[in-house]
DNA sequence: ATTATTATCTACCTTCTAGTAGATAAAATA
DNA sequence: TATTTTATCTACTAGAAGGTAGATAATAAT
């Protein structure tokens, strides 16, 4: 991951920018010479092939999203108050026009490698499994019920989140993503 | 809609499959050619625009979706029998490799007119809507807890299984999406 | 019987796409 | 200093995509 230059950050940039907000398959070699300024085949020498620069953009976007998520847990204390925060940046996506990269490539999922998928269910179970630590956190702390089950909550949770976003985008609003979380968050608050 | 005739509908029966699938960008005039028997020119005589048959592909889509709503409720009394159909019709698409065809297109919406666009909305909202008042049939009906809002519900629910079938698609098995369809249900019960 | 419509075909066009080959210049290494 | 590696370029290819033009045959309407 960190043998990547200045220029094959900028280019898996830009392509995370198109997936985010068109899907993989939306833009092309052209379209990341136009805004990177090296020309397409320079591109190519960076990542041969378009499956490689698909590869090389999940794993970055899974890696810093890890990160992201364990500083979460530094900077909050309360289960609930991570799962807002979480909600927060999902939120934040939505109104730049963008969807969960995973999300996505989970929908262009026909068109990308065997190895990609793979990352894509290493990300889902990530975030799940992180979504169930703040859910148990919660009932610990007593701002969740206790009879809920964290690992199907969680599971519930994610697809919550990830359909509010899917529908969102039809919207072209994300008011509509803000009522779906507060409804996630209800039904686990005691 | 009825101005269709048998091969209009074919081309429409492919193009669905396809988009359900992998996605309206996943297929081409050829590809249908291939499976209907006539050249891509023929196509075009249907379709002029493949704008055109994702409007129509569409249209035809909410037009029976809606009417298999009906249906259930003339089949199923209960809030909660209403859900549990719905939900079942969700996971035999899944099981056929099929994502919801709405769900699919607004991950698509990118590269798809406006029109196309708003009748994705005519679909949430009309799903949204059949599920509002199944669950509140079940509130009257005391299958459910009188302290759910069910519009809010609603979103929720709607959103839980689209992201859900996005989440599976990862898996490739069918049973994540049974987990979070029961958490869906186990939240509206009493 | 003539005309218009429907449904299909062949042949073509333009643009885009991913990817390759090979030249070149600068920078790092031996 | 000589050589190798890095990073870029120009120029090209093969194929696919969406779409158009115009011919043709069958069917329906006048």
């Amino acid at each position: 991951m960190k043998d990547l230059n200045n220029t094959a950050h900028k280019i898996l940039d830009i392509a995370e920018d198109y997936t985010q907000k068109s899907g993989f398959n939306a833009f092309s070699y052209k379209d990341i010479q136009n805004e990177v300024g090296i020309k397409t085949s320079s591109i190519h020498y960076y990542f041969p092939s378009k499956n490689d620069l698909a590869m090389a953009m999940t794993e970055r976007f899974i890696e810093r999203f890890n990160i992201a998520l364990k500083e979460i847990n530094t900077e909050k204390v309360s289960g609930l108050a991570r799962l807002e925060t979480l909600c927060n940046s999902f939120f934040k996506m939505i109104t730049e026009g963008k969807f969960c990269l995973c999300g996505m490539l989970a929908s262009d999922n026909h068109s990308l490698p065997e190895s990609v998928n793979n990352k894509l269910l290493e990300f889902f179970e990530l975030t799940e499994t992180w979504i169930m630590n703040a859910i148990e956190l919660g009932i610990e702390q007593r701002e969740f019920k206790n009879s809920i089950q964290a690992k199907h909550a969680a599971a519930h949770f994610l697809a919550s989140l990830e359909g509010a976003m899917l529908i969102a985008k039809a919207h072209k609003t994300p008011t509509y993503l803000t009522g779906v979380m507060e409804q996630a968050l209800l039904h686990l608050k005691n």
